[in-house]
DNA sequence: ACTTAATAGTTAAGCAACTTAACGACCTAC
DNA sequence: GTAGGTCGTTAAGTTGCTTAACTATTAAGT
């Protein structure tokens, strides 16, 4: 590690500088956390390759399968993305067969978008070994340690959002 | 949930169907880790409006300030993208001034880049309260819940690893 | 009932960031 | 010293996003 060896002198408590000197493994978990994040984004990118279809379409179909048949309004926001961008990836997944728009039952400006049944098989069957082996993971440890793991998941997401609930504060407040 | 009532009568073991109905606790596990990525996803989002910067251009930097510096060709499989995007990522990094080229002291067709201190700065006391967050999440635990925490993060990991080899072999093989 | 305003989806024009291919500069080996 | 490979950059083209404008439909006001 050859990063900040002069600035920095001191400002404020530190505890974190490179990797977690004070706690070997404490550091060990972050690193970990951060592998699971970068294989599941990798993952998915395969996932998308197998399916032929770019992250915003399958990160579309997921919710899709996940939630439910719903119209590009909830979607939008969903993908983090515009409305109007939404459309073109519903033209992209409906021109690949992946999906199609029938109209709402009873509101006639809204179109609900339907995950076809043979892209919804195909997803399922390449995310189930993922799926199952982490499920069966958590399966495999007794129940004391599942609550232990969960606690500390649990912690994590404290953390993050604790973090994004402090930036979003601070973007209010233009200091 | 009302996806797949047709369909998929029946070909093979399928444990996950929806979210785990065999193992109430084992599910809700996965579904933390899904949050945490969803989570981390965000908040790295919220650093890069911080920083002015896009997505790439923040994975670059931090990248940079993980690793120290480095040249295009080292950092572009990092980014996942080409060498040439590698050479926008760092013109845009070195015109926002968050980073600099440097020449290579022995191989002259190499350009070292090199991240501006205080934007590691400014990085690092973003990123600090999530990184010391975990951390510490992690040492308060008492050694013997490391470990299990531990050890199942390493099987999530094998996990995924494995799910990305099958589909690597399965690329190779086309069927 | 008729007009006004709001909502849903799409289209149009423009922009940002990626791709592959081709280049000049440099290193390495024969 | 020349031949071939590597490094970074440039060029041309593609993709996928954005905002703004437009059409159709619904809801609300009078």
């Amino acid at each position: 590690m050859t990063f900040m060896e002069d600035e920095r002198k001191s400002e404020g408590p530190r505890r974190v500088q490179t990797a977690g000197h004070e706690h070997p493994t404490a550091g060990a978990i972050g690193n970990q956390l951060r592998a699971i994040g970068a294989l599941s984004k990798a993952f998915e990118q395969h996932l998308g390759r197998t399916l032929a279809v770019n992250d915003t379409d399958l990160e579309a179909m997921e919710h899709l399968i996940l939630s439910g048949p719903m119209t590009p309004s909830e979607l939008a926001p969903k993908l983090g993305i515009s409305n109007a961008a939404t459309t073109f990836s519903v033209d992209r997944l409906v021109a690949s067969g992946h999906a199609r728009r029938e109209p709402h039952p009873t509101d006639r400006r809204k179109t609900v978008i339907v995950p076809s049944p043979p892209s919804v098989a195909r997803a399922f069957d390449a995310l189930m070994p993922v799926l199952n082996g982490v499920a069966d993971a958590a399966a495999d440890l007794p129940p004391q340690h599942r609550d232990i793991v969960g606690a500390f998941l649990a912690s994590v997401i404290d953390v993050y959002e604790g973090a994004l609930e402090a930036g979003a504060a601070e973007a209010d407040t233009p200091a």
